[in-house]
DNA sequence: CTGAAAGCGCTTACAG
DNA sequence: CTGAAAGCGCTTACAG
């Protein structure tokens, strides 16, 4: 292996030289860098990210937490985010919580991430009080994305999930529907993820705008997942009349409502109109008609946010500065896309 | 930050003896190690990564190289493997390709992986000779999962696709069908990417050993995704009298079939049947037949078998073995799962 | 079973 | 703009 003395040696200059002219820093001159890199490219040098880590306090390297890196939502973000990084000069290490609160202390409450990142990136993860303490504790920059916990100081990028659920509750009313279902994800869940009450909140602002009221009955809750739109919408049809549609608080939810339905001799959509919230890979195989929230959008932007005052992974000292008024979350824009899943009711 | 000599301190002995404590090796005392613990749990204290690497030589990190986390595939491997090496103490640094030839260089030919990581698992990765070139410079222990070039010295976990598509083919052969086309993936992929080949190659062998011959009008490619298997059904279609029947090479290509099928006016599996390899997690709400792969276990076999020799991550050096014999992939069981997307043809 | 000392390969004040 | 020297926080022979 070739080291940093090496390069010295060959370019005639100090290894400090070496060290600065490598990471562009401004403090060299144009020869001397020339023939530094020269020496490098000659050489085959690679910096030891080991060795430049311990003496230079910077790992280069950004956590990224998500509950399922097998779900659309998260996949898409991370893909978004690692392309981001690695043009960056990050390295990506990814922590998929997978429902075991064990690791969820682990990564969280231990030490484990100091001195192991320069930042964090936590996607749609719930936080119970000792989880931000622990956070605080750690004293690293991070970046929040879609709902669940905010952290002091840290931005948060997302959608506005009352309205996506209002829009989406609006396109069933607007069809005629009156008789409109929700189904929605983790109702023992003590945790703070908020999406599925937010998502819930605005479809039941949306119906009382209408001048309806929700009907509780219609109302059930489950798991963020197929299954758990499934058992929801097997559940619905269990306590008597059907509904004319259903608002599912995500695609997945309403892939598991069109499957139950199907299953229950129901058509959609002329028997029961499915909307979800999402835009999943699939929905347009499917023809559901969803909200769109910008997923990869979201991860570059937070990404964006994340990295921007750090600078190079590589270049001079982390400056503590925390992105000031972050505390608004950043908003991004969904729309509402049609497919075949919705239709106005049947007349009576 | 509190260091290895405040533990020293606190315990009475020296940091080699902190060092082997907590690392757990043979040669520390009951009593001691007992004091160094309680020490290092009083100061709450954690190892510094970089340190540790640098002055030991391990990084305790594996590279895990997906071409695209979004595909249900890669993201369910993944995601078994990231429960292994979490729980083995290992850190996951993932490499997302992307379809981005300048990373695919950057990853594997440059030194970029070298000190970085302990260990290279590749998933479904094409190799040119000059990759596999700089992999064997880097030499570092690794895996392959799934087709795509093997890697001397490196197991390689897979399925038998030939086995697989062969098993699709006869299950619509026996359902009495006997214009069965093909769509696959990758047409002017030079790399060796070899899933494709081999399913085609099951499905002809397939036919066959049936009596028939492949008719290459019914055999169309395109690409690995939702939108290849849309376009190559499209194609299909355009080219004359329809098939009864299409074995797609995964599931996604399945998926973009049966929404062309439907856009054409075809009802699947009335007017033409499909059957797809790899039990996607929405195959079940689409009702597709198909050949299911076991993705998390592929992953999670792999990672033991690229682990295994290296042991825990911090302790001691890293045994050069290779494991024997691993000449041969190990080859995981599919089996086929009927849904409602296959049909015996329509009568003449 | 334990310790003193060297060394891993860089970066960073500091001085010039 | 550049260099000599200290230091980052561990692990590892080596000696006992």
């Amino acid at each position: 292996m070739t080291k940093i003395d090496d390069v010295a040696r060959l370019a005639g200059v100090s290894t400090a030289t070496v060290s600065r002219a490598l990471r562009g820093l401004p403090t060299v001159s144009a020869a001397t860098r020339r023939r530094v890199l020269a020496a490098a490219e000659q050489l085959d040098y690679e910096v030891s990210p080991s060795a430049s880590r311990l003496a230079g306090g910077r790992t280069g390297t950004v956590a990224v937490v998500v509950p399922r890196i097998t779900r659309w939502f998260f996949s898409t973000v991370v893909e978004a985010v690692e392309e981001f990084l690695h043009e960056s000069g990050y390295d990506l290490l990814l922590y998929n919580l997978g429902g075991r609160e064990q690791i969820r202390q682990r990564v969280l409450r231990t030490a484990n991430l100091h001195k192991r990142v320069d930042a964090i990136m936590l996607v749609a993860t719930p936080l119970r009080p000792a989880d931000l303490t622990a956070l605080a504790s750690l004293d690293l920059p991070g970046v929040t994305i879609s709902s669940g916990t905010r952290v002091p100081n840290w931005p948060c990028v997302r959608i506005d999930d009352v309205a996506a659920a209002r829009t989406a509750t609006r396109h069933l009313l607007d069809l005629g529907h009156r008789r409109i279902a929700h189904i929605s994800g983790d109702p023992d869940d003590e945790l703070a993820f908020t999406t599925h009450l937010d998502r819930r909140r605005g479809y039941q602002e949306e119906l009382r705008a209408a001048g309806m009221q929700p009907d509780p009955s219609l109302d059930v809750e489950s798991t963020f997942t197929i299954d758990g739109g499934n058992q929801a919408t097997a559940e619905l049809l269990a306590r008597g009349e059907p509904p004319t549609a259903i608002v599912a608080a995500c695609d997945e939810m309403a892939m598991g409502a069109m499957t139950a339905l199907r299953d229950a001799g129901l058509r959609v959509p002329q028997d029961v109109s499915v909307v979800g919230i999402d835009d999943h890979d699939l929905a347009g195989v499917l023809g559901l008609s969803t909200i769109a929230q910008p997923a990869a959008e979201q991860g570059r932007l937070a990404a964006r946010m994340l990295l921007d005052p750090l600078g190079a992974p590589s270049l001079g000292p982390i400056v503590g500065q925390r992105t000031p008024g972050c505390d608004t979350p950043v908003m991004l824009p969904t729309r509402l896309v049609v497919r075949d899943s919705t239709a106005p009711p049947r007349a009576h």
